[in-house]
DNA sequence: TCTATATCACCC
DNA sequence: AAACGGGTGATATAGA
């Protein structure tokens, strides 16, 4: 396959927006588009009065052309809001770039002006691309003037991104770059969807938050006395601790050590201290205005596609529903007669790590379904009956250290997870040594691909650059957290060409929507795609996957968030909305 | 007063 | 030297 193959023409794109109504959350207004076919370098450009009298593109979208972006989620974004249709065939040079720096030591950052240096290419400084910024952002172009400078300024990221393909067009590798393309359209999708939002509450929550943080810190606080308005103040706590003898760990340069954990630890000898610690742990989880949510209740923001060195995406934490703390999920609520299903794969690293490493053992303890207790029994230390009700304590140890082996966890921090003396957690990491010693034997070999290659492949064509220092425990993890991302993104593709909404991905799993009567049907396709998507990435190997299920008109509150929800419904006076969360779990895969 | 750094909390 | 992978973001404190 060859640039040849695109006979209608291959055509860069750019268009200027700004949310609509100036709102976060809301779809984007498109101000203007310039057009350019690549070859030809004949360029179009459009304003916005124009382009919402046009019902599909003004360039090829068909099997035969290629759109060529920088960063063409944004792009599609706004053909979606203009109700175009989107591209068959796209390549995205911000996603290849991405790519082929990973972690290269000469780049930090990813914008197109940084690959336009990189390449030794004509930019427009940062200053000017800033000042137009605000401008589209602001509302300008009303005057003939500015519509001429932002068109100009458009204009400009075409030439540019022309220019970025003519030098890249070689070094690429052609099938995989329109593979990442056409995951950049499914990005756009999923923007475009958004997550549904319970948005008379949110606001209810936005415009008592404040009120409902000062009731509970006087609550609290006259017990301590370690408050000044709403921040907690270091010094206030050493003196309280001063007056009532505590004497309390210290971090090497001396300061309080303030760590959750600590405050948990205290607190067994020191029972007050709990309720300072239940205080700072739901005054820490109050991030209520950042989130992104448009004026139709959908929580929609930039999924940051590429953006870790593992490929994952890679959202604001603040702005995205699913970075908040978890208890903000019961703000998920489907629209009348919607359902909306999390799913998510089993033991996903897991299933990896036995795939890509072949080793048997651990392949079966996957297929067990229980992978946790496998490891148990596997190893001898239970019996061959044991359940998961049966050994509850030992399987809990065994899962912290399958989970622990996958970060590169030592045995002192295992010994500190587990409460366990160092000899159990050492004898538990000898035991996965020993069990899966097939895949160690291909954990080390990441190491050494790494350290003699200088570079570390996880498939697809995605590898990021090793040259210098890297954290042995990163290797070793990266091809594992890689592929897994690699697995969601064929998934993500194969689920919204089906025609699923997909709502947003989480990284493991993916949030859909559907009508009630759709719902089990289209989870069912949903977790075939995605076993699909797992065995297409893993050689036939396939990764099970669970949905929980929310039905209007319920919402989405799992038991780790429920305690701090209905705290916080009680508060605003509205215990009604605390029992409207049933979710069910459904399963898929061998 | 502003910025850089350290530390922490949250997500998978 | 530390020893938990990948992240974002808030806040407190220290230093310019």
């Amino acid at each position: 396959m060859d640039f040849s193959n695109f006979t209608d023409g291959i055509y860069a794109i750019d268009f200027e927006f700004r949310p609509s109504h100036g709102r976060e959350g809301n779809l984007p207004d498109t101000v203007c588009l310039v057009v350019t076919e690549v070859t030809q370098a004949a360029t179009y450009r459009y304003w916005w009065d124009e382009l919402r009298l046009m019902s599909s593109p003004p360039f090829p979208i068909g099997a035969k052309a290629l759109l060529v972006t920088w960063f063409g989620s944004a792009e599609m974004d706004c053909m979606q809001s203009l109700r175009w249709a989107l591209p068959l065939n796209h390549l995205d040079l911000y996603a290849e770039f991405r790519c082929l720096t990973n972690q290269h030591h000469e780049l930090q950052k990813n914008s197109l002006i940084d690959a336009l240096n990189y390449y030794q290419l004509p930019t427009i400084g940062h200053g000017h691309k800033e000042e137009m910024r605000l401008l589209i952002l602001n509302g300008g172009g009303n005057t003939p003037e500015e519509r001429d400078a932002i068109l100009d300024y458009c204009e400009s990221d075409v030439v540019a991104t022309v220019a970025l393909f003519n030098r890249m067009r070689c070094i690429l590798d052609l099938p995989r770059a329109l593979h990442r393309g056409r995951y950049m359209k499914a990005v756009s999708r999923m923007q475009h969807i958004g997550t549904p939002i319970d948005l008379p509450l949110l606001e209810l929550l936005r415009s008592q938050w404040t009120i409902l943080q000062d009731q509970l810190i006087q609550e609290i606080d006259q017990e301590f006395n370690a408050f000044e308005g709403r921040t907690f103040k270091v010094d206030k706590w050493e003196q309280y601790l001063h007056k009532n003898d505590i004497a309390w760990p210290r971090l090497d340069s001396g300061k309080l050590d303030l760590k959750d954990e600590t405050f948990d630890l205290m607190a067994k000898i020191y029972p007050a201290v709990e309720r300072m610690r239940n205080l700072r742990r739901s005054l820490s989880e109050t991030r209520v205005h950042d989130l992104y949510v448009g004026e139709d209740g959908r929580n929609r923001c930039l999924l940051s596609p590429f953006k870790s060195k593992t490929g994952r995406n890679q959202p604001s934490t603040t702005k995205f529903i699913f970075g908040l703390p978890s208890w903000f999920r019961a703000l998920i609520r489907p629209q009348k007669g919607w359902g909306l299903a999390y799913v998510d794969w089993s033991q996903q690293e897991f299933g990896i790590a036995a795939a890509l490493s072949g080793d048997e053992v651990m392949k079966e303890a996957y297929h067990s379904g229980d992978p946790y207790l496998a490891f148990a029994k596997q190893s001898g230390a239970v019996p061959p009956e044991a359940t998961k009700q049966s050994h509850k304590a030992e399987r809990d140890q065994f899962k912290a250290c399958v989970l622990a082996v996958q970060y590169g966890m030592g045995e002192d921090s295992l010994a500190l997870r587990i409460n366990q003396p160092v000899a159990k957690a050492r004898y538990l990491l000898r035991l996965h040594n020993q069990t899966y010693s097939v895949f160690w034997k291909w954990s080390d070999s990441a190491v050494n691909e790494a350290v003699l290659n200088g570079k570390l492949w996880a498939g697809f064509g995605w590898f990021m650059h090793t040259a210098g220092h890297v954290n042995e425990r990163s290797l070793r993890n990266f091809p594992m957290q890689a592929t897994g991302a690699e697995i969601l993104r064929l998934a993500c593709i194969y689920i919204t060409e089906a025609g699923i909404r997909v709502c947003a991905p989480v990284h493991d799993a993916l949030l859909i929507e559907a009508p009630l009567e759709d719902l089990d049907r289209q989870i069912e396709i949903a977790q075939a795609l995605m076993a699909q998507a797992s065995r297409d990435v893993l050689n036939g190997f396939e990764l099970r996957s669970e949905a929980d299920v929310i039905r209007y008109p319920e919402r989405y509150l799992t038991d780790k968030g429920r305690p701090m929800w209905e705290r916080v419904m009680e508060m605003l006076g509205r215990p009604d909305q605390i029992d409207l969360s049933q979710t069910d779990v459904t399963t898929c895969g061998d």
